[in-house]
DNA sequence: TAAGGCAAAAATGTAGATTATATCTTCGGT
DNA sequence: ACCGAAGATATAATCTACATTTTTGCCTTA
């Protein structure tokens, strides 16, 4: 129905601030520490605990973990609580192998898809992760500047694939991939030379050159994966 | 309450039987009623109707939609409440598209590790669904029997895709778009020669034939897609 | 018509009751 | 004494009832 001149319509991208709820900040929060791996892999979140951690009471937390066990960033078990998931070698290279396939088909049809923003948006973002340092364990270890750059970096890439839904899974699966590396970070650190195959990938895929792009893409997490392999991640079970 | 004769034995290793919640129970309720469209797209999920509804309380209630927002089928704004999202056309081909690339490549990589058991498992879930009749509007009109085997026969096609990932992108994109089929129910039922196409894929997949059968797979999609295209769904917003 | 102000409605949060699970103890048989 | 079942206690999850906060709708006023 075309409404001419309607006076208090509520159009589609209005943007009230809307007020976050204690269950969001909750859920905000345990995100965070459960990505950053300060709760570990196979720890109980018992509900007492977690309201008292983040100064909140027993319902919003629970809305927290309900949310969370959709995403899979916490495992439910009736009656029996919540827990934070154990990590795996096998799932990680499950993982891995998923991004690969998801990324390479989203990176594909962005850049069938290529327009100038694209292309700005991406060496814009190339250039904020290429400046920032990585800090060793020693300058204090906090990488979590570069996770997001590195994070919408690849977002960048993918921007254009047209699928809310393709984006939505990378990302999922980024979370994933993002706690495994901050588990892990004891030991292993971003890679020097990620800048290097960071500029390829973009120079690929600026390019137009769809396989080769994608290529180095699929190549990047594999060494990363590689990388991990030798490390011992399996949180904790043993 | 002691059932004589029937002890409750823990046996090693035993699975329990995990005692469902009534957050467990609300929320596996709201998920049928909204896929099946009992809830119209758009609608308001009020607290009180929704726990008057199913019998329960308002915790459980909002346990269950905090689950359900994280696999958006349910919006949630914070201090404004849940809704049931709304449909439409431009959103059903971005689903159709997606579906058609994530689940050619499940299948690609499911006949890439075929095994008898995966063969067996198709040809049984093809011959359920064959034998599932459609009931017109005449006839009550309840298809959620051939929903199930439907499902239950796309699945078995990834089932060996390697990436249980993938398989759960899958199937989150199978609600999403079982929903919009329910909602235009009215209208449109499984076509009747749909039996034939499921058979040509299952035949080009047990082949071996990769490109046939995705392309195969993808064709039906398409095609019930543009039978939808041919309804208007636009769920209510005009 | 537009802004401000109320009151009702609804979402969210708190506290404590209730129910289920896990733990510990006891008891009978070997 | 040792093992397992049965029962009792402690712990923690879940739910209910109600208090608090925010939003919504409506009415008044400029």
């Amino acid at each position: 129905m075309a409404l001419i001149g309607q006076p208090d319509v509520k159009q589609a991208g209005e943007v009230r601030p809307e007020k976050v709820t204690a269950a969001t900040q909750v859920y905000g929060a345990l995100r965070q520490d459960i990505l950053k791996g300060i709760l570990k892999p196979g720890q109980k979140l018992q509900i007492d605990q977690v309201a008292a951690r983040y100064g909140a009471g027993a319902n919003p937390v629970r809305e927290a973990l309900n949310r969370l066990s959709s995403e899979h960033l916490v495992d439910r078990h009736d009656q029996r609580g919540f827990f934070v998931p154990q990590l795996s070698l096998e799932s990680l290279r499950e993982l891995v192998k998923t991004r690969c396939w998801l990324e390479s088909k989203a990176l594909e049809e962005s850049i069938a898809n290529r327009t100038q923003a694209w292309e700005d948006n991406i060496v814009l973002a190339f250039h904020r992760l290429s400046r920032t340092r990585i800090r060793l364990p020693e300058e204090g270890g906090d990488n979590s500047e570069w996770e997001v750059r590195h994070r919408a970096f690849h977002n960048a890439l993918i921007a254009a694939c047209g699928s809310s839904w393709l984006i939505g899974f990378c990302n999922e699966m980024m979370d994933h991939a993002e706690r495994y590396r901050y588990v892990s970070m004891t030991t292993t650190y971003p890679r020097r030379d990620s800048d290097e195959e960071h500029r390829l990938i973009m120079e690929a895929a600026l390019d137009g050159d769809v396989e080769l792009a994608k290529q180095r893409l699929t190549d990047q997490y594999k060494l990363t994966l590689r990388h991990l392999e030798e490390e011992q991640i399996d949180g904790g079970s043993e």
